[in-house]
RNA sequence: GGCAGGUUGCCCGAGUGGCCAAAGGGAGCUGACUGUAAAUCAGCCGCGCAAGCUACGGGAGUUCGAAUCUCUCACCUGCCA
């Protein structure tokens, strides 16, 4: 007895959307590629994509996941934005080690602002209206017993003890606690719900969700002997081989107030020549040939950095608003341009101040080595006068080398203004009031 | 419960009485070169203007002097029960 080859009409199905998604790189595996571009085809599916309040904000890996049920969606496809209400109670595991349980009502409170944030990326008008479901719904009134009796009994040891993740921590020093090693039947027991309640048929996630993917669609099987899918998305790696969605000061948040619009616009205009053009498969909606014509441009002349501008621009507008965007983008022309700081007009430099942040002084003006400080550029009074003896320092583009140096009332730029920076790319104002 | 080993700066990791603010690597910072890119090269990388101060899991000792020796507490790992 053989297994059954896929006819050839089968493996001729072509799916658009599977296409576009493979073209952006953003299929790294599914449980089988035919299956799914059929059922892509076939009509409107439901899907989902989860996400666990395990901080206050979404960061740049949850967005490739928001970004791509947008586009699932915008092929007519109905999203489900599943917020994790429960399982962030519960924290998926970790490579790096065991998860500090945060308390029920931190995690409230962040389901609620992820929420907000979800709900930003899809659609909710129109025939497939996006819907914001909470696993919480229906994990909280399960009991232990039934918890234990109607889904436990579908997950064999042997299959979750293999979990990559499982495995790993096991061998680790620090092991893994019940809590973290149940996760992967809370996740399967969500995309059963789901596919009750919703229909729904498609999960996707990130590559390092696999595992928890696959134990909702072997979980369906068992129980109702349905064959629904599962996409993960690759990892998004950078050519220099650190990790994305970080700078020096940490995680780039979807959420202004944890990481600014200039920062996060700053993020992207620095990117790296090399990842620019999978950015913008990943992280815009612009077309093949628009994304063509920007790589050949970086190839030709890397230094107009055309295709960073447009990527930093396009995300920074998806994430902030038009408004933002467009105050810092002022700023970062304002901060970077090649022209002289002091022509630069006082609404200009006001806002794009206020864009990197600056401090207000009153009365006699500090030296350099306090202004540092009291900015935050330098941590401590020895980081600062390193940086000024290293030359790293200047005010409004002016180096300072002198650490006692005050800057005279004179140099303020439009009577109150001074642009006081570290190195290149730390910038701050220092607001002075008479 | 017993025995053995371990706990060093942001991370990894050397150091077993003074030459240790602590080798080396990574990360990070600054400069040069540039395009707010990458690569490369150079310098820096606890606090303090400095004298000096604080630091090698916590505490207590020995010593002129301790990251290094002793005791004790905590935690981690391995073997035995």
């Amino acid at each position: 007895m053989t297994t059954p080859e896929p006819t050839d009409q089968q493996s001729e199905v072509s799916s658009a959307l599977f296409d576009e998604l493979s073209w952006r790189g953003l299929i790294s595996t599914t449980t089988g590629d035919t299956e799914l571009k059929a059922a892509f085809e076939a009509g409107p599916i439901t899907f989902y994509v989860g996400f666990d309040p395990t901080a206050p904000s979404l960061h740049m890996g949850n967005l490739v996941q928001l970004l791509t049920a947008r586009r699932i969606q915008g092929y007519g496809h109905l999203p489900l934005g599943l917020v994790g209400g429960s399982t962030g109670l519960i924290g998926d595991p970790r490579m790096s080690g065991e998860r500090v349980l945060n308390s029920a009502d931190t995690v409230a409170e962040w389901v609620q602002r992820i929420r907000v944030q979800v709900e930003k990326y899809l659609d909710f008008t129109g025939e497939n209206a996006a819907q914001i479901v909470n696993n919480l719904d229906w994990t909280a009134p399960m009991s232990a017993i039934d918890f234990l009796r109607d889904i436990g009994k579908y997950f064999r040891m042997g299959r979750m003890l293999a979990k990559d993740t499982v495995a790993t921590r096991l061998k680790s020093d620090e092991g893994l606690s019940f809590t973290e090693f149940s996760y992967q039947i809370l996740q399967g027991m969500d995309y059963l719900e789901l596919n009750r309640r919703h229909g729904c048929t498609l999960q996707t996630g990130g590559s390092d969700q696999w595992g928890n993917l696959t134990s909702g669609t072997e979980l369906i099987r068992k129980v109702s002997g349905a064959h629904v899918h599962a996409l993960a998305t690759p990892l998004i790696t950078k050519s220099d081989g650190t990790k994305f969605g970080k700078t020096e000061s940490g995680t780039v948040w979807l959420d202004p107030a944890m990481t600014s619009p200039y920062a996060f616009y700053q993020f992207w205009i620095n990117a790296d020549d090399r990842d620019v053009d999978h950015y913008l498969k990943v992280f815009s909606f612009r077309s093949r040939a628009d994304i063509a014509a920007l790589a050949e441009s970086t190839a030709l002349r890397p230094q107009a950095r055309e295709a960073q501008r447009a990527l930093a621009s396009e995300v920074t507008t998806l994430v902030h608003g038009e408004n933002a965007t467009a105050s810092v983008i002022a700023a970062s022309t304002a901060l970077f341009g090649r022209g002289d700081i002091a022509a630069v007009e006082g609404s200009t430099l006001e806002a794009a101040l206020a864009a990197t942040g600056f401090v207000e002084v009153t009365g006699e003006l500090p030296n350099v080595v306090q202004l540092l400080q009291l900015t935050g550029l330098a941590t401590s009074n020895s980081d600062a006068r390193r940086t000024i003896s290293e030359g790293g320092a200047s005010i409004n583009n002016t180096r300072v080398n002198d650490p006692d140096h005050v800057p005279l009332v004179g140099d303020l730029l439009h009577g109150r203004w001074l642009v006081l920076r570290r190195g290149k790319k730390s910038v701050s104002g220092v607001k002075v009031n008479s």
